[in-house]
DNA sequence: AATGAATGAGGATTCATTCAT
DNA sequence: TATGAATGAATCCTCATTCAT
């Protein structure tokens, strides 16, 4: 009856229900009746349910290396930085339930051995975004243009106004940061 | 044996579990255990597991209430809106196990009955940050305002510096970022 | 506060609440909980759960010995057993919530310990309104008689009338049925 | 290991033991080491406690909508009524075990979901051996010849005599109960 | 005459996981 | 490419009972 697909189906419904309700309040079970198959066929495809989370991870892991990689190679520039924030905002909205996710799972996929890869790469990101020997409130703000954006797509959800609007706004906001943050803002 | 501080120091030792690996990977035995008392006496002091949870909440939900109180009657003045920015970084510093617990296990605390509660009050406090009609850019900002103060509890812990230091520049920016609303930032 | 009808009191809920929810679902909280006093308070009084259903049969057991007592003095003639049945039928009523306690929990009643006197004393009223080397439907009629009065008490709650009128009618087919036990109806 | 007969052995276990020791007191472990399986293992087969009980009601509910919706098709007879009892006396032999069960844990039936529905029935059949506008008397005689028949199944138990017989005895008996109540026994 | 604090044993239930077919 | 059947370990929670005060 179904074909090849059934492993992306399986990390579909798991990434839904994982955003929807989290990660341990997620069982196998509920999966597998979601897709009317048995917990077993889970197991066909993937080895564990943290296999699952992880291969979720690949989609989310594999966009913010080649951003930072790209990132690394270019000119700290105020350009370049603006750039990386706009590419992280692309990215957060095209796989915004997996952010979601993480967002809001935070004490479970700390130890959930990609966890950590992931901290990482925020942390990288943020100082990508970042000069050396900056003072520290700046390098706050650098950080804090990430998380604007992150705010943007989650608690923003509890303001009204038009999404696309808002994320537009976080996006303009964090920009204002680093920019604040790189021009030494007098 | 133990006198009637039991409740409290179950109350500490679930805290400390909870802000360490999570709600739901925080098993009422496990807490028992650190106690050493039988798991029946945790229900001896509080009805159910999320009890304990809502009984800490406690903590945090009077003092800001007490905030949001006080700021609804203060005019809306810069000088207001700093000095909720400051008081809130306060309650944040003072029961910071409490606020990473929260903002760790979101997904979790989402449907904790007092999950809501609390989410209201955030955004009843970012209100009491903003002004009425102010274009959307700002009113991220003031909600980045309050994210900012997170981010400095939380995620800065893994940039290097001290932790003083940078709670402190956390709440520069946060202040920053509500004058730039605050002004109409040309 | 209360004085010296406490254990009263405990006897008088729990009989209700075993009634109504049956032996083993009554908790002793519960119990507690209804009389505004700790679950300790009735072990002053009580020395076991199983202690209150024991001190509640008293009051059922007694009349029934002393029902059995008179009974055995007494020429085994119709009348007799009429007169037999009449003072079951006036047990049965006065003691109502204990008898349908007692019919509703036979499982649990049963290895009560003072389950077996009970049915023992069953047993042996129904052998006093029988003839010896009675045909085993007359034996039958003897026994039902007994449970006749029981149905009407209990199970005809389903059935619409007056509950005083169904109890008469009770007694009035149970007599009718040791007439014909005694009677050898031909 | 053991075959696709594991469900229907669960339900002869749990029947018996529920029989011998009510449903409160039997627990799924008892079931489970019984059979020699986990207990995780009836929960294969069975979503809960409740439900076991359920399935075995199925067997009971079963003949006696078949026999009611049959009784309900005759002319009220005094054939058609013997019949019933008839067919009802066939029906509490065959299922005797789980007639014994529901008549001794009437407290724990009668929340158990299929409790209301099992009572139903047996006033339905009570009514299909009555007439209309039967006095009182006559009512109780036809509600007495069912339960003639159960106490013939289980308190008969304690008297003595060849167990086959006592039931014909409880039949007989039972017969007549209704035939006083159709003729309107002079 | 009663409470506050606790225990130990056990309850039903759920979970991720396995494996023969 | 899956399923049916099962396991072992853990979960939260409830209960009757105890005892020092």
């Amino acid at each position: 009856m179904a074909r090849g697909n059934t492993r992306q189906r399986i990390q579909d419904v798991a990434l839904e229900l994982f955003a929807e309700q989290g990660y341990e309040k997620t069982s196998l079970r509920e999966i597998a009746e979601r897709l009317d198959v048995t917990k077993a066929a889970l197991y066909y495809h993937f080895k564990t349910k943290e296999d699952i989370v992880i291969s979720l991870f690949q989609d989310i892991v594999r966009p913010l290396d080649e951003l930072i990689a790209w990132a690394a190679e270019q000119p700290r520039t105020l350009e370049t930085k603006t750039e990386i924030l706009r590419r992280y905002h692309d990215a957060l909205t095209r796989a915004a339930p997996l952010f979601r996710f993480m967002h809001e799972n935070q004490a479970t996929v700390r130890d959930l051995s990609i966890g950590v890869d992931f901290k990482d790469r925020l942390v990288r990101l943020s100082e990508l975004v970042q000069e050396p020997d900056l003072p520290m409130a700046d390098r706050v703000r650098c950080v804090s243009a990430l998380f604007t954006m992150h705010a943007g797509m989650f608690f923003l959800q509890h303001v009204d106004g038009d999404p696309e609007e808002k994320r537009k706004a976080a996006l303009e906001v964090a920009v204002d940061l680093i920019t604040q943050a790189h021009t030494g803002h007098a």
